[in-house]
DNA sequence: CATGAATGAGGATTCATTCAT
DNA sequence: AATGAATGAATCCTCATTCAT
């Protein structure tokens, strides 16, 4: 029992010790050796906890992939069938805005390890494939529910996916919309909705 | 004379080497060895040419952002003061995929660089920073002539240019669209302009 | 405690390794890579010890450099105030040659890289100064005690470092008087002290 | 012989490069690169006059060595069997000084380059030899001639050039005695004539 | 004679991994 | 479970040397 809490101790002296490297000289500069010393536990005890580096990344990642794929079915099936369309999806985007925010670090070094690692693809592109999805089924009860046109939802959700990590990593990676960002929500909102042509 | 010209030749079966092993490992897993090796040359000569792997993936990136570069302004010009607009815009995007096209591997290249590696972002920034200056500058010629309604066009240009990196990717890196890529450009256009909402 | 001893003996085996190249190749000479295959020890395990050639040498030098110090210190408190000057010099002469008779390895190479290689130079520098600097408040006592006419004592220091250096060196290196050596100190001494010239 | 002409001047360009490189970095780090980059020839013009860095060296070496050895005999044979034993030394080594000071860079890099680098001591020790002997030879004349005490000469010899080896190190390695060297002379001749002690 | 591109051996350094304590 | 010394493969990089022009 108290051999099970000092593991769990050092698990997270471990998690904690790279997710600060990594943010520092990126993932795929980081060596073992840098986390080690970073966390100051023996060179050996790192492989009683983790086999690789990314094994690391992974368990970092995992845990923001739980914490937004909760927040994402959650809000979808509480708001995005009501009335007010709209105004869910600002809900939605706005608590997603919240676990960015906590989890600051760990977002910023998933956006700069997204696409990139072919040693990590195979993660990260599940998450993505999975944020495309939902984001394409959402569009999709619109369509069927009569509330948008008829579109090819599929392609929407890539320039929507691609779009709001742009905006995230302005936001995350170079301080841009420091404290505005919840306010930027119902505008892009309305870019997508209504697009930036006048009506004639 | 004939000497220059052999250099020349020994540049760019390095460059095609690590073209093709960038293309293959990712570029934050090559090392100059595997870069050497396939392009069958002595480990010094890499050495006559580059300093580092950095350098060689710069002088890929470099041809292709000049290549963009020289098409984006060209036409912007040409087209988007016409009073056609979405039409110039049309052909802007056509005309751009047709670089990607021929340059595939490198874009691939790009796609899986951008935003990864801190040893590559001073270079790839720049581009990302001139390819949304440039669509910023076309949306604010938009709204100025009347005919955008009044937007963030800082914010549209990070949802453009993300979104537009997102479907490049899924075209570029995973095969989607194969052949219908072109299609699916006035699609894009029309999501942008006029959004996806059914007017009420 | 076991592994503290077992890294010292590590340590030993580097040192002890690098002695012998040292004297069979000369420093300038001697790569880490010879060290290393003298010691038998993996290429790695070299820098958890040193991080250079010049380190190991370093170390070594130390070693004699106490060792002459604390003999130089301790025997010039002891013997040069006496009435009989030129008995104490003989003595601190004759408790040096123990020292270098015992170090011949490490002396040798001393001789070989002082004044020589710049990456090593202010550590011998630093020493030869030192000696200089004994020699020198040596005859400045004296002077001062009127056992010694009067003399630029620097310029002396200079001469006596510079011919004890030489004599040294044809002991240690050359093999030159090698079991009478103690014998020529006391000629020395009496050069240093009434010169060559017969009194007219 | 307009060839032969441009012969001697790359080798002259060689040698002055080398010079100012061994300077520099001593000559135990200096590469065929480092003299090649500072002379401004191609790298394949070294191996058209030298085979090795140490050859280079040698040329350069033997310049000077061929200048003293030429005043030294010259000297010695003029003005040492003369009556005024001392006045001759004297003259004899403002004569060596003079040399030294004309080549105080070559003179500089054979004082590092002596008794260190076992590829080149060969050169170095032939030359420490000669000296020694021309001292001794000197020495023994003394004695024989009634004007020196016995004493035991080849000693004295290794006395005489360790510590004129040292005083000129201190001259021209660390500028010691800039302007007054010369002054220095008939001090040290003083010393080894007369000692330093005060006679009872 | 001079050039400089190409070579590949060899040395320096880092890194993941093992294992005895 | 935690430690950290040792390992040797893999990488980086430089250097002397060759050779076609």
């Amino acid at each position: 029992m108290l051999q099970e809490k000092r593991k769990e101790i050092t698990r997270t002296k471990i998690l904690n010790a790279a997710k600060k490297v990594f943010a520092q000289k990126g993932f795929s500069n980081t060596s073992i050796a840098d986390i080690v010393k970073k966390s100051r536990l023996a060179r050996g005890t790192f492989y009683l906890h983790f086999q690789s580096v990314e094994q690391v990344l992974n368990a970092l990642l995992q845990e923001v992939f739980m914490e937004i794929q909760r927040n994402l079915t959650e809000l979808q099936v509480e708001s995005l069938d009501q009335k007010h369309f709209k105004i869910g999806l600002s809900a939605l985007a706005k608590s997603l805005l919240n676990v960015f925010q906590e989890r600051k670090e760990i977002v910023g070094i998933l956006l700069t390890t997204m696409n990139s690692d072919t040693k990590i693809r195979m993660q990260t592109i599940w998450f993505q494939e999975f944020l495309q999805a939902s984001i394409r089924v959402m569009f999709d009860r619109g369509i069927a529910s009569g509330r948008l046109r008829k579109f090819d939802s599929e392609l929407m959700s890539y320039l929507v996916s691609g779009g709001l990590r742009e905006v995230l990593g302005q936001w995350i990676l170079y301080g841009r919309y420091k404290d505005s960002i919840e306010q930027k929500v119902d505008e892009v909102i309305g870019i997508y909705m209504n697009g930036v042509e006048l009506n004639a």
